[in-house]
DNA sequence: TCTATTTATCGTATATAGCCGATAAACGAT
DNA sequence: ATCGTTTATCGGCTATATACGATAAATAGA
């Protein structure tokens, strides 16, 4: 014991930021509650629920995991809570992943 | 038994692929992985494994899920394996991103 | 042939992710 | 105060991801 055995450590920031961008969208259900949220600019987590082919708890953490990265903000409304699109952190996620793809496309295959 | 637990199904085809695009990402070493297959154009798989702090056999596995998205190829010269990335499926893999991003940055929040 | 090198895969262990039902917490309405 | 509604969180379980060492497979070179 003592011997680190999950690494998330031994990389360069940015690559563990785009990294965790990729986490954020790695579940189908994330990146249909961001579509979702796109489409009705914002949403009651309810409407999500039925939306969706998961129970309200799943739901309810997926919620947890697009707000820990701060693509979505909520506010609570007397029992409900609303949810939307946080078009500043989207931004900072598109520029990321952009920066990565556009490096990708740029410097590509050549001698394989 | 029976009864399924996991569900990928039920999700529209195109935001199930996004969220395959996002596991790709989904982790600093693969992320790490296609950032040196830029800088250097080609590589050799030991080259690889002497830049992550990972073991050789996990770089491997690393190598193969980037392999089954497409995002990389490789090719075996002689004892070694040269890979290198699919400028292709780059530019499908930010296609794909770019429209989640266009839609979700075009109605962004309003009232929350 | 024998050896060294390189890489993929196997076996296994652990950590994380994902799922659900149940419950708690907060609020509105009566 | 009580009840119903809504949502977050807890507990427990299963599945997947991640990691490593060991081994297999393939090849280059002596």
């Amino acid at each position: 014991m003592g011997v680190t055995r999950t690494r998330k450590t031994g990389f360069a920031t940015e690559v563990a930021r785009t990294a965790r961008w990729g986490r954020a969208l790695a579940h189908p259900a994330r990146v249909a509650i961001l579509t979702l949220l796109a489409e009705r600019r914002t949403c009651v987590c309810g409407e999500i629920v039925d939306d969706l082919p998961l129970a309200q708890s799943t739901v309810s953490q997926h919620l947890r995991v697009l707000g820990e990265e701060g693509l979505i903000r909520g506010q609570v409304e007397g029992t409900r809570s609303c949810y939307c699109i946080d078009a500043d952190r989207v931004r900072a996620m598109m520029t990321d992943l952009n920066r990565l793809g556009a490096s990708l496309e740029r410097k590509a295959a050549r001698g394989c």
